[in-house]
DNA sequence: AAGGAATGCGGAAACGGTTCCATGGTATAT
DNA sequence: ATATACCATGGAACCGTTTCCGCATTCCTT
């Protein structure tokens, strides 16, 4: 019982080994310039008292923790999209020796930056070596996490209106170009009369609707939207949306729904409607999420790479931390266009 | 810049407070036996030269660390499920001042104990004060934790094929008994003519087909089962199963559904085939998750408190670190019929 | 006014590692 | 044979906290 309490320590090692405890601390690291003979003998003391160096009494001396942080802002995981950027995080920091601190915060984006209450976490120093943001970030948040001094790499995509030069290192994906690719492809199969759906008031959604209106403009279509900001759930809005879309005439031969929650949405509503995905309307999505796949047919969709997200925040938070005064990198990730049964050939 | 390494230590505020390091340490901690106006001018000393303490040494004498570690095992993060759990753990962990290191575990259920090769986190003594087991665990891997004397608990319905005394705490929620309740429902509404759907080579799913068979029972209700291993996914082997019922003669009033993803399978048989959800068939799932409220109407089903499972597995390592002696515990939360739109009454 | 308890405070010791320096031994070069 | 280099090793110093001990001061109590 309580190994806590009277665990064995590094002297404890030396004694039974009859060696001294720098020699052990040498076998335990790099173990360069120990006699075979005497690294062996020190390795059984080492299994005969069961000991395990501890965490923190190493930790001191060390320049890093290798310990990060995912910081999770304003959101809940249900929503599974990053959670599973935290996958992509875990997965490679199990490859490099690397732990993952997992922490939530949550505060309102108006609160000024003094204000908003941090996670007790980010009180000491030196129990992780750095941030990745995730969630939804404000501008308030940043200014306030700039103050800690803290290395820090954001998931860029839901960084909420921020203005200005950018001081921090940031991944996402690109937006832009996966809905321009979607919509073109939507137009190469032969439709003509495009809808947009989604809520506007959120920047990345603004970000796909200018990408589907580029399209539609380099292709001299007129594109129909319905891009109220709305206090829905994903789902619902593109069930309103979708009855909404249904009372236009002429309908339009495909839909282009901001993600696939809002897909989903509108393909319930179309089904109640009795209009027939692909038959009648296609359908796309944005983001390959788990309802993508539940749908019927499949969502034709654009994938974003979460899991590669994560992987690559934790790399660029590595890369930052081994060179201070690098110049800050904004990684963007591409996406792929995942085709399945929601769109026809015109 | 690089705040990293020059840091002010607890001697430098001393210094620069007038004071000895015992009292600034007085004033970081507890804060007893402090004069107001000394008190006072060390905080000023702390703001003025931004000194956070240094967490590792802090903790070399503190008894515990104050970090909890969410062990997932054999699975990834899409599957919400686990997802929803850790959140509960995070929510409870920042309330109490206790933080989260997350990291997962792959290993093969057949591999012997010791040869299970364990994440790294697990090779340092200190890092963290317990362990939450989540995932699928398997006897091999529990007993290989054992071994490591390190206090843990674990979500205990995924617990595979564990033979004889558990020798650690353990919480869970009565899958009996909530099956048990909603087939109750199901009946108390006139059905008569059941179907279970489930892959009973899962421990978790025989609980539940088990409660299924007890409440036919005594209803003196005659029933019927599809619970073929397979390797399909459970919304594909909901789909595939709801093939099978539709063309099995009588068509079952009502199908009772292992969990939501087998559901939703089921439900999108029903309506390929044409038959219609609740009005000929009624339908009932399990676990409430996403896809529940995906379904068109939304699925009746039995919630699982996964948030609340977290909060109940932190809160049970903290009571065992408190009180390394006490008995094992295992905790059972219930479970809520959530009713919605997919069982009528007959 | 004197004795005793409680408070306020400084500084040494301890925590369990790593790092560095001094030392003795052995191999190689001259 | 001697100088030089390098290897193997023990042990002291150190990292940045907390804790504990001891002393000075203050506050009651009688």
């Amino acid at each position: 019982m309580s190994s806590v309490c009277n665990a064995a320590t590094i002297r404890d090692v030396a004694r039974e080994a009859g060696v001294g405890v720098g020699t052990v601390s040498r076998v335990l690291n790099g173990g360069d310039h120990v006699r075979l003979e005497t690294r062996e003998r020190v390795m059984l003391a080492i299994r005969h008292l069961g000991f395990r160096p501890n965490a923190q009494a190493r930790r001191i001396h060390r320049r890093h923790s290798e310990i990060v942080c995912f910081l999770l802002g304003n959101r809940k995981f249900p929503n599974s999209f990053h959670a599973r950027i935290l996958q992509g995080v875990e997965d490679c920091a199990r490859e490099l020796k690397q732990h993952v601190l997992f922490a939530g915060v949550h505060y309102d984006s108006e609160t000024a930056p003094g204000l908003i209450e941090l996670p007790s976490i980010l009180d000491e120093r030196g129990l992780f070596d750095g941030l990745i943001l995730s969630g939804t970030n404000h501008p308030n948040f940043l200014t306030r996490i700039q103050k800690l001094q803290i290395p820090f790499v954001v998931f860029g995509n839901n960084l909420v209106d921020f203005e200005g030069d950018k001081y921090f290192d940031q991944v996402g994906y690109d937006g832009f170009k996966g809905e321009l690719e979607a919509v073109e492809n939507v137009i190469g199969l032969g439709h003509e009369n495009l809808m947009f759906v989604g809520d506007v008031s959120y920047p990345w959604v603004r970000v796909r609707q200018e990408a589907f209106l580029r399209a539609c403009q380099d292709h001299k279509l007129k594109p129909r939207s319905i891009i109220e900001a709305s206090e829905l759930s994903f789902v619902d809005y593109g069930e309103w949306a979708g009855r909404r879309a249904l009372a236009r005439r002429p309908l339009p031969t495909a839909v282009v729904a901001v993600n696939d929650e809002v897909a989903y949405g509108l393909w319930r509503s179309f089904r109640r409607g009795g209009v027939s995905v692909p038959g009648e309307i296609s359908l796309i999505g944005f983001d390959d999420r788990e309802e993508a796949l539940l749908m019927d047919p499949p969502l034709t969709t654009v994938r974003v790479r979460k899991e590669e997200i994560g992987r690559a925040c934790l790399i660029t938070l590595l890369e930052r931390l081994r060179h201070p005064e690098m110049p800050f990198v904004e990684t963007t990730l591409s996406t792929d266009l995942v085709v399945r049964g929601t769109v026809r050939k015109l």
